[in-house]
DNA sequence: CTCTTTCATTAGCAATGCTAACGAATTATA
DNA sequence: TATAATTCGTTAGCATTGCTAATGAAAGAG
């Protein structure tokens, strides 16, 4: 009787391909972000503020997966840039709040507006049946991003 | 009669949260390439030498798009680490090709194996079919990389 | 033979990542 | 309450990786 075996070495070639999909991908798209005059850590740091609200300069850094020292780096150059401010916290002055500016929320929006709208264009070669099941896929790797835990 | 208009919104919803999953997926294997104790644009660089043979400096730099004096540094980082080699080319003296080591042929496997079984790790709670759709979505953005042209 | 072009390098700047060490504020404990 | 431990952000200093401009050496055009 005919099982089937689930292939082990599966899992190992889709990771190995999408891995490299993801590296060319960011690599094609990272000039967009760069036109808009901040480098992509301090764009992707400026996201965050923007899609979570302000938060702690700690949260920010877990959230962008950074040590405090690389944020506070970071932040610096959003103000600088008047992107971002700092604001200090009134329970706890250890901690310092970080907030996007009116012009920072403006910038992000243009960035992103601009970079979508460029790999939209390259999408555009595909069939609406694959268009859908890239947009499958994608939703099935964004749930396997949200459970993953090291 | 109804006709199916294409909605011309459909690419950008896709290509907004492909960037993103893009990022972050990267965000979190990046630290697994770190740990060959190499950073992301030698292990890359090699990476393009294991698989695509000896290069001149010049085309490893277009491989990797990046500008000649930032592939001759990233080479001579690979060269301290006994990674890979310049060979003076015998046809045209200004060229330099350049050449993986056994010992970098070693450690680029090695550490493409790790990072590969860790991200394939986290792709076992996808069931058969989502790792299937995944897989042939994969191969449908290798196909946009190859046509992509700025 | 001279001029131009090509290829790699050097020099110097900026952005981003890290760890170690510190200062200030808060919390826990003796 | 006074002191010790912890937490939070910063500073200092290092390495990597990106860029442009300028240099040098070799090859090709005229």
């Amino acid at each position: 009787m005919p099982r089937k075996p689930p292939p082990p070495l599966r899992s190992e070639a889709v990771a190995d391909r999408l891995h490299s999909a993801a590296i060319h991908l960011l690599r094609r798209v990272r000039k967009q972000d760069i036109a808009s005059g901040e480098g992509p850590a301090r764009f992707s740091a400026l996201s965050v503020l923007v899609f979570g609200g302000p938060m702690t300069l700690g949260q920010l850094a877990a959230a962008e997966q950074v040590k405090p020292p690389t944020m506070t780096r970071i932040v610096s150059g959003l103000e600088r840039s008047g992107l971002a401010t700092r604001v200090p916290d009134s329970k706890d002055a250890r901690r310092v709040r970080i907030r996007a500016t009116p012009k920072g929320v403006r910038l992000l929006q243009e960035g992103r507006k601009r970079r979508i709208a460029y790999l939209a264009a390259h999408l555009e070669i595909l069939t609406e049946k694959d268009l859908a099941a890239l947009g499958k896929s994608v939703e099935t790797l964004r749930r396997v991003l949200e459970q993953w835990h090291d």
